[in-house]
DNA sequence: TCAAAAATGTAGCATCTGCTACATAGCAAG
DNA sequence: CTTGCTATGTAGCAGATGCTACATTTTTGA
């Protein structure tokens, strides 16, 4: 690797961290070289452009994304409600509340058309529903309906209350109930 | 009503017909004007400042909501899976994808932090549920968490699949199923 | 009719944006 | 040591942003 994608890949390491702790937010230039520990000079002197820049981290983020579920839940079959109980307690975490953000962000972005982040988005979703397919412990035919229930029904709280999720909890208690016997 | 409140009156309805068709979008204050039909001078002189523009504009789609709901629904109770349904043919149509679109952009606007939008979601997820909730024929203690559960498994399915919105059919299906015998 | 008030155009400011020109420092190879 | 390439700082541009000062026209009410 030469010394100049070093520097690419370190730049774009230290984004993806940031992005995944804090959500897209502010993606001027200067904050972004700010997070990098540089200057947006040299930013722009290592990556084309600005949408370079973001193209090389959400693309980070979102290849590796499946692989953080892995670490965080392990690979043991989940009955549904276990499941909904597990996902909602991560996407409760303030630590997990960021990639929410960031989602949020890019689904909105791609629904305005955007086909860069429609891409993004895409991958991203697939990449949780085919995760969560394989982990529950029903018919083969039901999983991936019940796993895009389970996370639709989850992001969909975020969406509804984007800054008190906490309210969703009866909902998602809910949700559980009804998968109980599943 | 006074001349100035006319006046804004008919920018504001200009204005709301204009995001609920196109989404939030650009929301500069010389776009605004063009939209409106007007300079951004103008526009600064019937409203305060540029959040006093998008506070009205989005407090009268947000207030207006609940009886286009209405309309397109009804008052009689309905059973939870007939809700499904009917809010998820009213979501896939694509008139409605606009609204989809704003909420969208509104919620990453609020998870962002900013308080203005904050409020303005929470508002507007609140028309919904308590709307929903006084239409369910159920106790009344599951009224809430139910209808929670539906915006939220409904809404949830625009965020994973912003530009295919279909991709959730078997996933609302599944959510009828469960919710049959309610 | 005429002065006060409301409405509107023109021009701009201050700040932020992505990005760049220019100058220089450091280092590697001959 | 010199020459030339890589790396980096300083300063700034051109465009957008929200907003405003000032001048002018148009309307209103006595």
């Amino acid at each position: 690797m030469s010394k100049r994608d070093a520097k690419r890949a370190e730049i774009v390491g230290k984004l993806a961290a940031h992005f995944l702790e804090a959500g897209l937010g502010d993606t001027g230039v200067r904050r972004l070289a700010e997070v990098a520990g540089t200057s947006d000079r040299m930013l722009l002197y290592y990556f084309d452009n600005k949408e370079e820049i973001l193209g090389a981290v959400l693309g980070e983020i979102g290849g590796g994304f499946t692989d953080v579920l892995d670490a965080v839940f392990g690979t043991e079959p989940l009955r549904p409600a276990d499941a909904v109980e597990k996902i909602w307690a991560m996407v409760s975490d303030e630590a997990a509340a960021g990639q929410l953000r960031l989602w949020l962000d890019l689904s909105s972005r791609a629904s305005r058309g955007d086909p860069f982040f429609g891409a993004i988005v895409e991958q991203m979703a697939e990449g949780w529903i085919v995760w969560l397919s394989g982990m529950l412990a029903v018919p083969e035919a039901e999983q991936r309906p019940l796993a895009v229930l389970i996370m639709g029904a989850i992001d969909g709280q975020v969406m509804l209350f984007p800054t008190e999720l906490k309210k969703g909890d009866a909902a998602v208690a809910k949700l559980q109930e009804l998968l109980a016997d599943l």
